[in-house]
DNA sequence: AGGAAATATTTTATGCTTAAAATAATTTCG
DNA sequence: CGAAATTATTTTAAGCATAAAATATTTCCT
C-alpha cells in the first residue's frame, strides 16, 4: 500500500498522513458530487414538469439574458463550460422555437451572433423566477448566515482547481 | 420585482433581504455547479485517455468493490443515485468486457446478482490508484487542514437538500 | 497575390441520462 | 386458487455531452 513514494510536493509527509488526506479529499470530491447531482436532478425534474423545459436550454438563455445586443456564438461555450458541438443543437432548437435569433455577422462570416427574441426574454424571466424559488425552497433548511461562508470556500475550491488546471 | 409577496415560511423578511438571500442562495448553486463541473470534468478526461473507461463504469466497479460477495442489481441505481434503466446498457457492457458478472438469483427469478471478476478488480484497483492522484493533484492547493471543515458543510448542505426533497 | 495557418462552426460517432412504457416474475388477498 | 397489485429489470425515445474530423472563412506571411 505503498503510496506516498514519489518525490513530495511541497512539504514532506509520511504515509498515514497522506493516506489520510488522500482520503479526505475522495469524501471531498464524492460530497460535492452528491450535493451537486442532487440539486440538479430536481431542478431538471421540476424545469421539464413545469415549463417542458431542459435546464441547458435554460443557461443559454440565462447568458443571453445579461446581454441585451446578443453574444457572439462562440462565448456561449467557453462560459457555459461545454463543448460548442453540444451548443449546436441546442441553439437550433432554440431558435426553431422562437426564443432566439442567430445572424451571420457581415464583418466576418464564420460569426454568429446569438440574441434573444422579446419572447424569449419574457419566458426566461418567468423560468428564472421559479428556479429561484426552487432553490430557495432546496436551500431553506441551510443556515442563511452560512451561505456565504460556503461560496467563499467553493470559490477557493474552484480557484486551486483551476490553478491546478493551468500547471498541467 | 415583487418576490416576497408569498407567506414567508419561518420568520418574515423583507423584500431586500429576501432578495439578498435568493441571489446567494443561487451563487451558491452556481459554485457547487462550477467545481463539480470542472472536476468531473478532468477526470473524465483522464480515465479516458489514461484507461479508456468511463465514470460511471468506474463507479459501478466502485460500488462492487465493496461487496465481494456480490451486489443485487437493484441496489445500484440507488447507491449511484441514477435511473435503473441508465445502468442496463453500463452493466451489459462490464459484462461483455469481463470486468463483471450477472447472474439470476434462483430464489427470486427476477433479480440479478452482480459481481466483480478477479480481472475486474484488479483493473479497478489500478484505476482507483491514479484517480486518487489525480483528485490530490486537483485538490493540491486547497489548503489541507480546511478540508474537513468543508466536508461537514457540503454534508450539512447535502441533509438539509435532502430533507427539502422528502417534504414536497 | 496566393498558399498556409488560424478561427468559428458543424458534423459524426459514441456513450450517458432520463422518463415512460413494456416485460416478466412474485406476492397479496378475496 | 387465481386475479390484481407489486417488484425487478429492460426497452424505447429524446436529449445532452464529448472528441475528433470536416467545412468554411479569414488572417498571416512571403
Amino acid at each position: 500500500m505503498a503510496v506516498a513514494k514519489e518525490s513530495p510536493p511541497v512539504s514532506p509527509k509520511n504515509g498515514a498522513d497522506q493516506e489520510a488526506e488522500y482520503r479526505a479529499q475522495t469524501r471531498l470530491w464524492l460530497r460535492l458530487l452528491a450535493c451537486a447531482t442532487l440539486i440538479e436532478g430536481e431542478l431538471r425534474r421540476r424545469f421539464r414538469e413545469e415549463f417542458d423545459f431542459t435546464m441547458p436550454r435554460f443557461d443559454v438563455l440565462a447568458q443571453l439574458d445579461r446581454e441585451p445586443s446578443g453574444l457572439v456564438l462562440g462565448e456561449l461555450p467557453k462560459r457555459l463550460m461545454v463543448s460548442a458541438g453540444n451548443l449546436t443543437p441546442i441553439v437550433d432548437r432554440l431558435v426553431e422555437d422562437g426564443y432566439i435569433t442567430r445572424t451571420p455577422s457581415n464583418l466576418d462570416r464564420r460569426v454568429q451572433i446569438v440574441c434573444m427574441t422579446v419572447e424569449g426574454r419574457k419566458a426566461f424571466r418567468r423560468m428564472a423566477k421559479s428556479h429561484g424559488s426552487w432553490l430557495a425552497e432546496l436551500l431553506a433548511e441551510f443556515p442563511t448566515e452560512r451561505l456565504d461562508g460556503l461560496i467563499d470556500e467553493l470559490d477557493e475550491l474552484k480557484g486551486a482547481v483551476r490553478d491546478a488546471l493551468h500547471k498541467s
